[in-house]
DNA sequence: GGGGCGCTGTCAGAGTAATTTCAGGCTTGC
DNA sequence: GCAAGCCTGAAATTACTCTGACAGCGCCCC
């Protein structure tokens, strides 16, 4: 509800279950949640469908007849699909938990669950993913855009707003060249002296550390190079 | 002490380490959270000391002389003891959170490990039991949102609902970048001076005392960060 | 129904951090 | 060796944040 009033897209939850009423269930809280939901029936129905919908996250049941979950998990993580997935096991048994995690499983939730709780759950895995998308890397570089920081073999680093935004466009690029005029019209709105590009990547280079990342191109830019 | 001086009764813990200094370490630090503390220095020890004491949790040193923490925690769970079990192991690799797993265990922490993240993680597992979990963590910080009121570090502390509902949007994100206008959004529905959020930044931090968990991002928002 | 108290939201000034400019020294490529 | 371009310390400027003071509101207790 939340994200949908807030104008934010709806995260798209994919859910699989061979039992009828607990699916309507699902879908129908599910949306009323303000996701939007696909359903499928079984294993078979589900690989077809994560084709179809690309979910943001996914709950599977692990008992279903033909290809159970754990087979659609292993399957679908052989293809190195990174959706989150939450498994529904039917008893809270060690093994089941083991198992759905060598499977490839995010997350499980024991039947009869709280549906509160599922909701919850879902939410914690679609913001984990979300946070891996403002992840950028490049060699032993990260830049965690929303958080505006960065880490270089290990140690963290913090950012100002225009140290980030620099950085953020030297990664963007990953390795190809960044103009002065590019960066003045991204970061600045080409209100400023083409200078101050210089001074923020002096500002990024002292606190990147060595060996230095951003080598310049005289006469035209930067670049990120290793 | 949150507890005690909340009138409830302290949770007993026992800790289980051949590592005498750490061993100390913990019985101090746990005992001035409010837990009430037991020590086993081995495997043979914890197995007597679980039935003497009854403990309320268990921390559980994988490595250890003689009888191991996963064998340890085998027999308990092969007894059917239902008490939630923290495992310290010394890596941070599958093949061990696997096997905690299997073994019984409910929760693990990679050493060297954050002591007041074992707090939370404590306070966690023995929440569990007890109730829906209506209760937050980061690092050292709990927020009970049923009850509105936090720990930190031992002591209580109560929350007006603007409060409470500010630390609850930080901590569903956990670390991750709250924007003024989200807060204003969800909390104040849009409608108040954005400068309302720092005014309550500031009681927060007040209140949550040293050092300090509340990050500014200038030009952005907040953000928790230990 | 009245008084008191705590919670909430506003404002404005002080305080602080980030940004930008400038200028001189330095490096680079020719 | 020279010119063009780059780098960086310091200072100026700007923008944003923090916080004390205060007023209004609602709730609770008498």
């Amino acid at each position: 509800m939340a994200d949908t009033e807030s104008g934010l897209p709806a995260e798209r939850v994919l859910v699989v279950d061979d039992d009828p009423p607990l699916r309507r269930m699902l879908a129908r809280t599910l949306s009323a949640e303000g996701f939007a939901v696909t359903v499928a029936a079984d294993g078979g129905a589900a690989l077809v469908e994560v084709q179809r919908s690309a979910p943001d996250v996914i709950v599977l049941d692990v008992a279903m007849p033909a290809i159970d979950g754990l087979s659609v998990c292993r399957r679908l993580r052989g293809k190195g699909l990174p959706t989150p997935i939450l498994m529904l096991t039917a008893r809270d048994a060690v093994a089941d938990r083991v198992a759905g995690l060598q499977a490839g499983a995010d997350d499980y939730l024991v039947k009869p669950f709280a549906v509160p709780e599922l909701v919850a759950r879902l939410r914690a895995l679609t913001r984990r993913g979300r946070a891996t998308d403002s992840v950028l890397t490049y060699a032993d570089l990260t830049l965690d855009v929303a958080a505006r920081s960065a880490t270089r073999s290990g140690g963290p680093i913090e950012l100002t707003g225009r140290e980030a935004a620099l950085l953020e466009l030297l990664l963007r690029e990953s390795g190809r060249t960044v103009t002065r005029d590019r960066a003045l019209d991204e970061i600045w709105d080409g209100a400023a002296e083409p200078n101050v590009v210089d001074r923020y990547i002096t500002r990024l280079r002292r606190k990147l550390g060595d060996p230095p990342l951003i080598r310049t191109l005289r006469g035209t830019g930067f670049q990120l190079r290793a």
